[in-house]
RNA sequence: CGCGGGAUGGAGCAGUCUGGUAGCUCGCCGGGCUCAUAACCCGGAGGUCGUUGGUUCAAAUCCAGCUCCCGCAA
């Protein structure tokens, strides 16, 4: 496995760990990430998790605004294989071909389920109750093509994108390492996707990290957990944005949606379609991350009592 | 020069408009009450008010520049 030509191609933290474990076991020849951005306030330009760690072994990185257009520095470089990871372009159909050992692909879930850019946060915002991740060869489609193997985990009701991105990025390179030499001797299992259980994990749009007090506990406890560290919930109070990170829920009848139904001394208790939602830890406008029990420590004889939240 | 919010003991904030003794809710330390406590009572330590300069008898507060943090937009 050591002189395995491999080209990788990934973005963003997730795929670091994956690139990391390739550098220690096989040769990387090149390493292909999407093109830096101009980030923040600042407006400096960023570069991809990935391309950092690619820089730090001294890799050549490749940056193609279209990949679609721009490949041929893939094919010059004569790769056994392709890995890709958490691209964020979708690959020509003219490079699936090229390896000898084809072109293979490391999703963050069960495939068939879950096919998309945003795995980890749908797994958990839709209840998810076990995911994990996919070696698979690469087609045409996005996420579609044959397995190779799968890892499972199954998920905890604490857990939350942070938490979990860990995890399966760790998987993800552990059962690479492990899948590879099947590969390399062509003795691994290449099983057809059940197009019947497809289901898609689409990146999150702005509207779906608004929470919507009619739901269920259950779904915004889903939803805030699900965002969380990134891009995270967000609600309205007092015509500014609060972001939400962490809360409980209890079941209850009687309770009005989007009310502030109680304040206990570490928590705020929004109404929700049948409970309360008790957020625990929230970052108010032009603040920092902080506990509610500090946000409630500032702002004293408390007038946030029947106070509504959109 | 894209738009907006912020910086005050360890934490979260008020005070700034209208300049005049550094304040609140917590935390921490010590003591008390209690079977006991995250509850209650008493006492204490801890801040050159982001930074530099200006105005003034006097600046957290007014004026000018700078730094850092945060959200949005790209």
């Amino acid at each position: 496995m050591k002189d395995l030509k491999v080209v990788f191609m990934g973005t963003p933290e997730f795929a670091k760990e994956v690139l990391d474990e390739l550098i220690k076991n096989t040769q990387v020849i090149l390493v292909v990430s999407q093109p830096d951005k101009l980030v923040g306030r600042k407006k400096q330009m960023q570069m991809s998790p990935v391309k950092l760690k690619a820089l730090e072994n001294n890799i050549e990185v490749f940056q193609p605004i279209k990949i679609k257009d721009d490949y041929q520095k893939i094919i010059d470089a004569n790769p056994d294989i392709i890995i890709t990871c958490a691209y964020g372009q979708i690959i020509p159909s003219a490079l699936l071909n090229i390896p000898p050992l084809g072109c293979i692909n490391v999703h963050a879930s069960l495939l068939p389920k879950l096919r998309g850019g945003a795995p980890i946060h749908k797994a958990l915002i839709d209840g998810y109750k076990k995911t994990g991740v996919t070696i698979m060869y690469m087609d045409e489609k996005m996420d579609s093509g044959d397995i190779i193997s799968t890892a499972e985990y199954e998920i905890k009701d604490t857990d939350n994108v942070g938490i979990l991105h860990d995890i399966l990025s760790k998987m993800g390179a552990k059962l690479l390492m492990e899948t590879l030499p099947s590969i390399i001797n062509k003795t691994n299992k290449r099983i057809k996707q059940n197009e019947a259980e497809v289901t898609y994990a689409y990146n999150i749009k702005r509207e779906e990290e608004h929470i919507d007090f009619n739901k269920t506990c259950k779904e915004i406890y889903n939803q805030i957990r699900g965002l969380n560290p990134w891009p995270v919930a967000n609600f309205i109070l007092d015509d500014k944005e609060v972001k939400a990170l962490e809360c409980t829920y209890k079941l209850k009848s009687g309770t009005t949606a989007g009310k502030i139904e109680e304040i206990t001394k570490d928590s705020i208790g929004i109404g929700s379609n049948d409970g309360i939602i008790y957020l625990t830890k929230i970052k108010p406008f032009g603040k920092k991350i902080m506990d509610v029990k500090d946000y409630l420590n500032g702002i004293n004889n408390s007038t946030l009592l029947g106070k509504m939240v959109k």
